[in-house]
DNA sequence: CAGTGGTCTAGACCACGGT
DNA sequence: CCGTGGTCTAGACCACTGG
């Protein structure tokens, strides 16, 4: 079960594992765990190597600690609930929709004074402005439009907005995504809404505004979309403290 | 700075400190923390304990470490960005508004089949359904609707309610609030909202939903809200993986 | 009382980054 | 090469829970 000799962290292998009985249902919610110093000694590595996996796990929401008592398995796992920042290719397939794309617009320009300052930007530096139509399921369900730094991430071409932006910035580039801040609004479609995403007048729309930062606290990309309020509801799990 | 006679964990001291020279900007954004060595050796306590509190620091946001490199401060600290599970009133305050509260229906009956099964309840048992509307500086904002089982909550009065519900939960109850999924949506006010809210026909409100749970999963409360769209943004921040 | 998780120590070896 | 964070060990004592 634990491979001592694996490139993976042993805390890791024990993680995954737990995981695993958990969501095959062999354990179910409100059983127990072994303790930790059970499982230190069933599988032969130290009680702190026991609690790093635990804690993980705990963080995750799928266990629970009870000091005196023991250590749980919740009933709710909310990793999978879609928490966590996700594009929109990810959040449609999480949401078992097919995720589609039409680029409707792709240009390099200075960026002015407001754009600027948002994305941390100095004097003449270049953005490229990205006007997408999202698609669930080959329907309109958004209008997105995206602001980047050119100096962050060089050599952007449509055909790699084709496929995916996140991978191509994850992957390729090797920048880690650190995390965004998101409004969330609710408005009346306006005349561009109403041209790409073929709903009608006086409908609401959620406003969706993201700015997204690097782990290190660069900022690296500022969006602006409009979802039709018919197809499309935002979903976020939240923890407490 | 550090006292090993404290009832507080080194770790959490630790954590706190570098928290100040942080907040006090002796630290600034981009500068680099004493290694994790040079921090054991000048506060005199183990490497481990160090990293325990580094680690904390990493996850709420105040810090990023880089192999080989070093940890650093982050440019955002997001963790003050509202970000987080909070009831209303701590909503209001954080945004710098007063919050107020008009319990417009307070009620004990036995819940009915959909909510019977979000909330996890047996046969025959009893919740609460409450109807507040929500005011910010006075002026109407939300109009919400909460169901709470009985059971968990015993007591619940309206005078309660005036006060702080989720105060009330975890200091008079000793409950743990853990988690929360949340959903937003754009819809068009309905007559009560219209009512309630003094706002007209036609208008766009967000509509948000959350199902509340404790800690070890069980769930707590239901509560759905109609926002004036022209007066509340949902402002959320979303950590990557 | 015995068992649990919470905290803490003083080491160790590794892979990585930069010189 | 040396210094960094990442992983891991084998102990220890504490506060809390339950019988």
């Amino acid at each position: 079960m634990i491979d001592k000799n694996s490139p993976l962290p042993l805390y890791y292998q024990l993680e995954e594992h737990i995981k695993q009985t958990i969501e095959s249902e062999e354990l179910m919610p409100g059983d127990s765990l072994p303790s930790e110093r059970e499982l230190s000694e069933s599988y032969q590595i130290s009680r702190m190597t026991v609690r790093q996996a635990i804690t993980n796990l705990v963080n995750k929401g799928y266990l629970f600690r009870e000091k005196g008592k023991g250590t749980f398995v919740s009933n709710q796992k909310f990793e999978q609930n879609l928490q966590g920042l996700t594009s929109f290719t990810e959040d449609m397939k999480a949401r078992k929709l097919v995720p589609g794309n039409k680029l409707l617009h792709f240009e390099i320009f200075p960026a002015d004074q407001d754009i600027k300052e948002r994305l941390d930007l100095g004097e003449e530096e270049l953005i490229y402005k990205i006007k997408r139509l999202r698609l669930a399921n080959e329907e309109p369900i958004a209008l997105e439009t995206s602001y980047l730094p050119v100096k962050l991430i060089p050599g952007l071409t449509p055909e790699i907005l084709e496929e995916s932006l996140y991978t191509y910035i994850e992957d390729e580039l090797h920048l880690n995504i650190g995390h965004a801040t998101q409004t969330v609004e609710a408005a009346l479609v306006n005349d561009e809404d109403i041209k790409h995403l073929k709903i009608k007048k006086g409908v609401p729309v959620l406003l969706i505004q993201r700015e997204t930062f690097l782990e290190n606290g660069t900022p690296l990309e500022l969006v602006r979309s409009s979802y039709r309020a018919d197809k499309y509801k935002f979903k976020i799990d939240i923890e407490r403290k």
